[in-house]
DNA sequence: CTAGTGATGTAT
DNA sequence: TACATCACTAGC
């Protein structure tokens, strides 16, 4: 059952995040269905959060997806070649999001791996946002698609993930956040971190 | 470890 | 108009 957008409108963020692992993510993108399970997230917490893109209420062309209200995809190219898929939640006006950031895949995995030129036998471990997006076939013409549509969406699982399986970082590859570096923002499912060693 | 890649944001 | 920067990955 995919979520009404209603689910993205909560202001906390960082509880949001927590909530979506687990989660199925599908695409149906050049006619194949893609399917999988939210194993890693990251909370941006909006104009507060220095490692967010809307920080102190930047606001241009790139950062307004953000500012639109909760329940659409933000994409956007990051090192000239990866695309970082992020659900826009809270409010309009109110830049949060979820930077979705690895994944189990579960539903065709044959195409996927064809578009990653996945190499190794075994399960397809998407453990980073880049591959993420590349095996789903996700691209920056998906910016601002709405999550209950028929191109990307969300729905919820039919067991929540444990707490107890629920695991609590900081945040990956933004140094240049200074303090907020070390905010508890990421969240990810324990046995999925395990396998990718 | 390092190269590669290109849109974006800030300064001129 | 220019140029440094960047929520990363693949290949040594």
């Amino acid at each position: 059952m995919k979520e009404n957008p209603s689910f993205y409108l909560h202001e906390n963020v960082v509880s949001l995040a927590q909530e979506l692992l687990g989660y199925n993510l599908y695409t149906y993108i050049d006619q194949q269905l893609c399917g999988v399970t939210i194993a890693e997230t990251e909370a941006y917490a909006g104009i507060t959060d220095k490692a967010s893109h809307a920080y102190a209420g930047r606001y241009t062309k790139r950062t307004a997806t953000m500012y639109r209200a909760g329940g659409i995809a933000y994409v956007y190219l990051c090192y000239g070649i990866h695309y970082l898929l992020n659900v826009v939640t809270a409010g309009p006006g109110i830049p949060h999001a979820v930077l979705i950031r690895g994944a189990m895949a579960h539903t065709n995995l044959a195409e996927m791996k064809r578009r990653m030129k996945y190499k190794k036998e075994g399960p397809l471990l998407l453990n980073g946002p880049g591959k993420l997006s590349k095996a789903l076939g996700i691209t920056r013409i998906h910016n601002e698609t709405p999550l209950d549509g028929d191109t990307i969406w969300i729905s919820q699982p039919s067991a929540a993930v444990e707490a107890s399986s629920i695991a609590i970082d900081k945040r990956i590859g933004i140094g240049y956040a200074a303090e907020d570096a070390g905010l508890p923002y990421r969240f990810y499912i324990k046995d999925y971190w395990k396998s990718k060693h």
